[in-house]
DNA sequence: AATTCGCCCTGTCGGC
DNA sequence: TGCCGACAGGGCGAAT
């Protein structure tokens, strides 16, 4: 499930291997997963050069132009996506191949198989590949000026991170109410890339429990929680992203956060801090992990 | 009008 | 051992 720091980190470790990148050709293999446009859209893709990547909450917008003509690709990667770069050179290969060799671990960096969609080849030779499971990811193709207007885009609230304290306070002021904290954390147009992990994370260092309702919560709770929201999204950044199941570098390499995390899944298991057994629940319709004593 | 719920999708895991 | 239901969850549209 890439949250903020996984997204920022396939950002950062993509960005200096597709700068400059030439598109010759875009292949398609789920339709579907292209939302508000025709396939046939990608092919505009053809010939422009990649100038950068940016990013707003979870999204990736890679941005492509020639001199006259500029398009957006925006990918969300939904909870299984997977951003890897093949460089020119390097071989794409089957995954059911290398499966059958035994001789290399079941998923590389540019392993190709059922479950790749995208693939994106470039006059280097080099590719971007995109591949999703569980398909929840969506990708969208447009002039990046109209990009921001698209419904998806359009929604969200500033990027989560780098949020002072004084614009979370006020922003919790006006989207407080009868919901839940973890809601309103995990709402994207009040902060966009929270998600269900820094989420839980940011309640425990903040000693709110995530069911709390939030308009209950003391100036001084609400100053805490965005210094919380802040830590742990910058935490999960220095660790390279939180490797809990499909997240993965688009060298195939994991991030380390996992080992760093204090209550994700970790339901059941002792509190870091004072021992008691962490609680599981579902809160905002999602597993949640809490500590009884440390969160109130 | 605001909030919650059901759905999409498939790999993994626990129980029988 | 093998099958199968439960579970995971981001975001959207339907229902309340």
């Amino acid at each position: 499930m890439p949250e903020l720091p996984e997204v920022e980190t396939i950002r950062r470790r993509l960005e200096p291997s597709l700068v400059g990148e030439t598109v010759r050709e875009v292949i398609l293999t789920l339709p579907r997963l292209l939302e508000g446009a025709k396939p046939h859209a990608l092919d505009e893709l053809r010939g422009l050069s990649c100038r950068c990547i940016e990013r707003t909450g979870k999204y990736l917008i890679l941005q492509f132009e020639d001199g006259t003509r500029a398009r957006s690709l925006v990918i969300h990667l939904g909870m299984s996506g997977q951003l890897t770069w093949k460089g020119a050179g390097q071989e794409t290969v089957d995954r059911f191949r290398r499966l059958q060799t035994g001789l290399e671990k079941p998923l590389g960096p540019h392993s190709v198989d059922k479950h790749t969609h995208l693939r994106v080849v470039f006059e280097s030779g080099g590719e971007l590949l995109f591949r999703d499971p569980r398909t929840f990811g969506r990708l969208l193709v447009g002039r990046p000026e109209t990009i921001d207007a698209l419904p998806r885009l359009g929604k969200l609230g500033p990027d989560a991170l780098g949020v002072g304290e004084k614009a979370f306070r006020e922003r919790w002021m006006e989207f407080r109410g009868v919901r839940c904290v973890k809601a309103v954390l995990l709402d994207q147009s009040f902060l966009a890339g929270v998600g269900n992990i820094y989420a839980d994370e940011a309640c425990y260092e903040a000693g709110i429990r995530p069911g709390a309702r939030s308009s209950i919560l003391t100036s001084g709770r609400i100053g805490k929680l965005a210094r919380s929201v802040q830590s742990a999204l910058e935490r999960g950044l220095e660790n390279s992203g939180t490797t809990f199941r499909d997240f993965v570098h688009p060298d195939g390499s994991e991030g380390g956060n996992q080992e760093d995390l204090r209550v994700y899944g970790r339901g059941g298991k002792p509190c870091v801090s004072c021992g008691t057994t962490l609680r599981k629940g579902v809160v905002a319709g999602r597993g949640t992990v809490w500590c009884p004593r440390c969160q109130s």
